[in-house]
DNA sequence: TGTCTAAGTCAAGGTAACTTGACAATTCTA
DNA sequence: TAGAATTGTCAAGTTACCTTGACTTAGACA
């Protein structure tokens, strides 16, 4: 799944160790998000959503098209 | 992590395993989100969200305070 | 009554999401 | 130039997510 966790931490101008310490999870798992290794599990979608105060949806795209309620 | 998938499942009348079978997940699986035994994969989050046409953050609720960006 | 459907749960197993520790390559900078 | 910081990656281990198969309980209904 596709996010802009990268594009967001240039922007705060962040380490991904740093990152990685206000989300409560490694370096580590930072570099294999933003490289696509994995997806963050939701609770941790959820603090990155909260920590740049953005929808996950704004976040994080797995390439479908999203259709709104009617 | 707090949901609301039984709810929006009563709503539209579906049994655990008919919502499943649209989920592409087993109906245990379905059962275990409902019951709060374990959360999704962000993944079937947003197959969550999108089938029922509500934002993630609409269906789920991890406790916290979200702040909107300033 | 017996049968069907739905829901809840358990066991056992596979894969994904994390961890710590390590190493290499690059870049910044004193 | 040497040292520090950053990023990327690997290995090995733990836990969470999800599977199939099975069993139980409860409600609807012929």
């Amino acid at each position: 799944m596709h996010n802009r966790l990268k594009e967001l931490r240039a922007q705060h101008g962040w380490s991904q160790a740093a990152l990685g310490d206000q989300l409560d999870i490694s370096r580590q798992s930072v570099n294999a998000i933003e490289t696509g290794r994995y997806d963050p599990s939701l609770p941790l979608a959820f603090r990155i959503a909260r920590l740049f105060g953005e929808p996950i949806e704004a976040i994080f795209d797995d390439g479908e098209i999203s259709q709104a309620a009617e």
